[in-house]
DNA sequence: ATAATAGTTGACAAAAATAGTCAGGTATGA
DNA sequence: TCATACCTGACTATTTTTGTCAACTATTAT
């Protein structure tokens, strides 16, 4: 029941792309020095996060990252899905499995019932935070230390 | 994000007890048979399941495993720290990490409140379910069947 | 007693996932 | 045309998962 450092890390270099102005890319060298994490390891990660049209990339000098949305429409759920692959804490629960999400142990299995509602409640949890009410809060604990 | 498969077979061990009488034993060759586990698999999450009080064995020939509180006392929150090692996302918001869960980001660290929401959510959704709840769904999906 | 049943324990091992690294490539602006 | 910075795929070490196996101990029925 573990979330890797690819989400992690992938939301932090969210965070990172996010708080700066809008027009102005956010490069893997700064975040990686921000954050501490490895260049080699953020182009992984934010090459899939561009792959799925999170953030989009500019070339060339002065170049970097930038969000493809507004963060208020950038939700943690997006990012860790991303990241991760899906959410699902149980692949039995996965949609790929049909709509009524049938596993080999076929409908009468009663633990499944468990791992729906835990699905729901983590998805809930990630979909109702955005990288608006993240820039939010940062901005506020910045302000509170000055 | 997966839980492993220990969970997921320990709450169906779990259950298959849950659903005996009250004074009589499961054992492992019963379980294995009906849920199609390993038998040298199951003693290991057993065994892990008597250590941390959640069942009790009973050795010899009849002998096997019961539940050693009510099943309306042993939640699937219990069942899935108790094989998972714990329960929480990511390590950071771990209780080990001091009760402010520091990390080594300090107080500041913004993505830190999302992991704490959702350790907070999973705990929860698998602290409101007990064995007693998945019973009832069992006994109800066997009467519908009939 | 003793044989059969069934839990106890620790060590071992294959396979998969994680957490990166690395080399070489492409696009862009000064 | 050079420096910056993204792009891509392949590779690898480590850790976790998912078990297996062998030998041992306790209990009951005969």
């Amino acid at each position: 029941m573990k979330l890797s450092t690819k989400s992690t890390y992938g939301l932090r270099a969210m965070l990172a792309i996010a708080m700066k102005d809008k027009n102005t890319a956010t490069s893997i060298n700064d975040i990686s020095g921000a954050e501490g994490i490895s260049v080699a390891y953020l182009e992984q990660l934010l090459n899939r996060l561009r792959r799925h049209g999170l953030v989009e990339s500019v070339r060339g000098p002065k170049g970097g990252y930038i969000l493809s949305r507004r963060p208020s429409e950038i939700t943690v759920a997006d990012i860790v899905k991303t990241l991760e692959g899906n959410i699902y804490p149980v692949h039995c629960v996965s949609p790929k499995n049909g709509p009524l999400s049938a596993c080999s142990r076929g409908a009468s299995c009663v633990p499944k019932i468990v791992w729906h509602k835990l699905a729901r409640a983590i998805s809930d949890c990630l979909e109702s935070i955005t990288l608006e009410d993240l820039c939010a809060e940062a901005i506020r604990i910045k302000r509170r230390k000055s």
